[in-house]
DNA sequence: TTTCATATCGAACATTTTGTTCGATTGTGA
DNA sequence: TCACAATCGAACAAAATGTTCGATATGAAA
């Protein structure tokens, strides 16, 4: 990708997440961000759409970076170390979080947040579809998943407002109440 | 209250809510409302302030009937039949909001969902928190308190889309995956 | 029924934001 | 070096917001 491209769109980013720490998502305009992002108006218009796709694209970039040994894992049927341990994977999945903290803490105070755990607990179905074999019940499924997905992505949104915790412990809460793993 | 009043609140929440069945909130426009409720473009404007105020106001209309019930027996401290009976006020809850289905499932379906989300939520902190003395655990009270709003804001919104359950089965699946109460 | 307060109407307006266009300019990679 | 592509930014059309104000209609209370 051309050198400029980047630097636009990392420009973009920085605007837009040092923005969000001071303002709402809705009441950012466009405006805004180009003049912070110190860009043409046209230029941002060729990268994003409009600034939902904004948001979303933002979103793609750090659950990629979140997800992405975990998904590769999951694909290639790579059985090592402790593949299977769906508690040393949440651990790690919470680890990325932290390391991406910054920029998820401004992204959920405010209404884009509806966006970001929608696209987060995508990420997480995936995830937690391979558990879902091993509970016995005679509760629906897709309840238990949904259940789940919920309430691990609830927990890291709860986190993010209480940074005294590590991931360990963020672990510990997350299993002590559920009645599964 | 005067009856034009009344008369012109309820055309723009019928108008909004049928809306909200076409497309979604961000997309809906005050002129939209104000045509489809058949009232003029000022008499809106003295009646709410922004789209998010009515939306607003929709949602405490809502909650205000769905927990009028549960909250008053808890201020007055009416200890009769089956108060502390945690698992019959979910059930109870459940059957208002199941009353009021049609509306909130329409705000749920869009980006309104984090507004009607977070009040529902503030609702649910006050029928838990009572809860909250009854559980023995070393895991932060906090963090409990939020895992059971979130888990019974969730468990309805899943419900809202899965209409083949009653309100008991939705009770049973909800504690079903608690280790509390 | 009469009276009065007030709710509604709706046109007109200023303002803000959005998204597009296009020709000039500048940077990139081969 | 050179051709291609990205950026710039002014100008524009279109859409939506929120306000104002005088005219009209309607409810409530006597």
């Amino acid at each position: 990708m051309d050198r400029r491209q980047k630097k636009t769109r990392q420009a973009v980013y920085d605007a837009f997440t040092a923005l969000l720490e001071t303002k709402t998502y809705s009441n950012i305009t466009v405006q805004e961000i180009i003049d912070r992002a110190n860009i043409g108006r046209s230029t941002f218009y060729s990268h994003f759409e409009t600034k939902d796709e904004l948001l979303k694209a933002l979103c793609s970039e750090i659950f990629d970076h979140v997800f992405a040994e975990d998904l590769t894992r999951e694909t290639t049927h790579d059985f090592s170390s402790e593949e299977q341990d769906i508690k040393g994977e949440i651990t790690h999945i919470l680890y990325h979080l932290q390391d991406n903290g910054r920029y998820i803490k401004r992204i959920l105070s405010c209404e884009s947040s509806e966006m970001f755990m929608s696209y987060f607990k995508e990420y997480l179905e995936k995830v937690f579809r391979g558990e879902l074999e091993n509970v016995k019940t005679d509760i629906p499924k897709e309840y238990i998943l949904n259940h789940m997905v919920c309430d691990f992505a609830e927990t890291v949104r709860w986190w993010m407002t209480h940074n005294e915790y590590c991931p360990e412990d963020i672990s510990r809460f997350f299993f002590s109440t559920t009645p599964f793993a």
